[in-house]
DNA sequence: TGAGCGGCTCCTTATATATCAGCTTCGG
DNA sequence: CCGAAGCTGATATATAAGGAGCCGCTCA
């Protein structure tokens, strides 16, 4: 079974933003803002909470939560906040979809990368101990990427779809016990 | 020849994973 | 004063986003 470690979402809102000036309205420690490093604002509401990263454009990304009610009550949050602001007139935005799953798994033992690479196949793996430690392979399904370690554990990432990491995960485990 | 435009890459953020180099700090 | 230990930042993966910078191409 897998983990959640990360969900990324997006979503876009039905307003005009002043990046600028609303920085300022927000304030430290909340409202993070460099247009001369980076184009978007980000918005926390406290430690150890998810990030949200705003844009002129009225699109947002929500990122660092790990599960998705914690995405979907972040979500919530960001856009009361926003409606109490009297920037957006209701706490709606015009759409919003998870567009990344990161998680981890553990495949119980330890793992010989050099002939697992074989094993699930060259063309779908690159293993480059000098560049990286872990193995990264790409299921024939193309809608997730697993990078494996030689202690067994495992992340599983590019999924949008939770179902999606879980079935790839499964399906390697049983394509290793194949082998055994 | 140069202006303009399209396409591309990098930057930043979160997060697990592991391994290296290079650096600081600490004890004997 | 030196080895060991600890810490930091790089390596790679996915993904959204806007902006800067770069390259090549077309047209006047």
């Amino acid at each position: 079974m897998v983990e959640i470690v990360n969900i990324v979402g997006s979503g876009a809102l039905d307003v005009e933003l002043d990046l600028e000036r609303l920085a300022d309205d927000i304030g430290d420690p909340v409202a993070r803002y460099n247009p001369d490093n980076y184009p978007g604002m980000y918005l926390r509401f406290g430690e150890d909470e998810p990030l949200v990263t705003v844009y002129r454009t009225v699109k947002y990304i929500l990122t660092g939560a790990d599960s998705d009610d914690e995405l979907h009550s972040l979500r919530e949050r960001f856009l009361a906040f926003f409606a109490n602001l009297g920037v957006l007139e209701e706490p709606e935005d015009e759409w919003f979809s998870v567009q990344n799953y990161v998680c981890t798994g553990d495949l119980e033992g330890a793992q010989n990368l050099n002939a697992l690479a074989i094993g699930l196949g060259l063309e779908k793996t690159e293993y480059e101990p000098e560049q990286f430690p872990g193995l990264i392979y790409r299921p024939d399904s193309r809608d997730c990427v697993i990078l494996i370690f030689a202690t067994g554990r495992v992340v599983v990432t590019g999924a949008r779809e939770l179902e999606i990491a879980e079935r790839a995960f499964k399906q390697l485990q049983n394509t290793l016990s194949e082998y055994l």
